[in-house]
DNA sequence: GTGAAAGCGCTAACAT
DNA sequence: ATGTTAGCGCTTTCAC
């Protein structure tokens, strides 16, 4: 109860407290070697009564190994990323591996940092959002030795290994059953984010695929801040007001796109005949809306739980061979908001 | 770009390579002291050359300092820890602090066992999220000799600081508006969580409040898991077949009260005159509803904020004093669903 | 089954 | 302005 010594309390201390040697007290602490059950007993009274905790730092020195897994991911308040690390945890509860998480906003220079920053620890393997990042970014990875995961995104090269979906296919997918339904004029909105790879391969495999069938997007917009939902109605008003005949909108996100089929819904259009909608990601939340949107489920926790599951086994059995490029494949849902045929 | 050796680079490394003393190096890297501006670029120029990127667990284990601080929360798909995480960034970004975020799933053991591992790192501060919290963590907490920060509620007694609103508070100030706005047969939704405490709390402060009005709840209903506001859209259609006569329904969480008000407008409820809602949180999410659902602001950033802002000071200045309890105000938004007299 | 010695990669403190 | 020495708290290795 002395409050006087603020020294955090180190193996000595248990040592001396329990008058067995320090080597013996951390086989004990760490479940390592034989231990006579006497003496552990003593052990473990010593270290709960003094209540010491072990000093990682030290261990992590001594041992060379650090059992923390970086996790790299453009933003906390996405709902996608939130998943994503919920599948990691899944599958890293059961190892003795653990998550650390940073956020980069979406800005190389600043995924710069937090991977420095991160690889700095040591971790014994890197997730990180994405396929591509800033030369100095690659070469630290790829410096770094050990598995780099990158993740949500198939379409490039990976560093080491990738695990996501194609989000081109997903785009073009999406424009397939636009065009199976029938639809013809076509407007697209999406957030302004230059640096948002993955919604701009959606919008290129989109565009693609129109275009093999000879339709072109007739109308679009972008949009950057405030609350998605709003912002997609909106956009949804001016878009059809400019464009009153557009017969589909697709969105490069369920939240913009619930927006605009809540105000679709409110005047009167006639959903999905006279317009269709839909969005990507697949996002739960908006179960509820009174008409589901359309739309593509982008597998985050099944990434987070494949990522994750490469890193322990890598970790396990470092000279395992294993694939580079795993690609799961989203499927379509058409909800309410797009004609099937 | 020889593959061939595995073994990250050290200080030694850099040293032989720029022909500088270890001691130097790490001053040109840290940048410590007094250094010339020659040795200065040979030293950075060799440490980019080469690829180093210092280890800080060997650092932190000779300096004893540990820029870190452990963020310790229930959910990360809850929408409103992850804004709690920006106001802590947005405060250490500007400082040599680094957060780590530990996720405990609202189950003390867990809880338990995060800290364990975060304290074993030698943070330099945590931020916890409750006042609630086993006899062990406490100990744990008290024995640190670290700024320790509990956030989001201040109905309790805090280990060392807290930061946060009362929920209680919050509860009988929405009850109080409800009077006044003529209410009187209230119907109470919420998540079937015995393990959160501020859910608790707000329920408490709300029936305590209502009782003195001499209104007691006429319903009350609690779900647990699924997508909110398809709960909120279900619990209400079942709790008004119940109970016709309801004319205020109060939920714990805006994402339910948002299935909530879906439900009423398509089922021509007269809102807020025929029945009123009120959710709770101030969701920026769901600013483009058809209407504005009432609710009450938990001042989740500005939580955030100030609780970094208190470690920061604290490792500047470990003797300062400052106030043990910091209480911020939520303020009532009425929106379109709550009468305001 | 237990202990003693060496050292992980860095930095504090003290030379120079 | 730069270098030397000792040691942070643990684990590895080897001896008993």
């Amino acid at each position: 109860m002395s409050k006087s010594d603020a020294r955090p309390l180190t193996l000595r201390d248990v040592s001396e407290a329990s008058g067995v040697s320090e080597m013996t007290v951390s086989r004990v602490l760490r479940n390592r070697g034989d231990v006579s059950a006497t003496t552990r007993e003593k052990v473990l009274k010593a270290a709960k009564e003094l209540g010491y905790v072990p000093n990682k730092i030290a261990g992590a020195l001594a041992s060379q190994r650090v059992n923390l897994v970086a996790v790299i991911i453009p933003s906390l308040s996405n709902m996608v990323f939130p998943e994503v690390m919920t599948g990691i945890s899944q599958i890293l509860e059961d190892t003795e591996l653990q998550p650390v998480v940073g956020v980069t906003d979406y800005q190389p220079e600043k995924e710069e940092r937090v991977l420095f920053e991160m690889l700095s620890w040591r971790p014994s393997g890197v997730i990180i959002a994405g396929l591509e990042h800033s030369d100095a970014s690659r070469a630290m990875l790829k410096a770094s030795g050990i598995p780099v995961i990158e993740i949500m995104d198939v379409d490039g090269t990976p560093i080491d290994t990738c695990v996501g979906i194609s989000h081109r296919r997903a785009g073009r997918e999406m424009a397939q059953a636009i065009i199976k339904g029938r639809y013809e004029r076509i407007g697209f909105m999406g957030t302004k984010m230059p640096l948002d790879h993955r919604a701009r391969k959606r919008f290129e495999g989109f565009t693609e695929a129109l275009g093999k069938a000879g339709i072109e997007i007739a109308e679009r917009e972008f949009y950057s801040g405030g609350s998605a939902l709003a912002k997609g109605r909106e956009m949804t008003a001016a878009m059809l007001k400019r464009d009153p005949e557009l017969d589909f909108l697709y969105y490069s996100n369920d939240m913009i796109g619930a927006g605009g089929l809540l105000y679709c819904m409110e005047n009167g259009y006639n959903i999905p005949e006279q317009i269709g909608l839909a969005g990507f990601n697949g996002v739960e939340l908006l179960q509820g809306l009174p008409r589901q949107l359309a739309t593509m489920d982008s597998c985050r926790q099944e990434i987070g739980r494949k990522a994750a599951e490469i890193i322990a086994q890598r970790v396990e059995e470092p000279n395992i061979e294993l694939d580079k490029r795993v690609e799961l494949m989203p499927k379509i849902s058409f909800g309410d908001t797009l004609k099937r045929r």
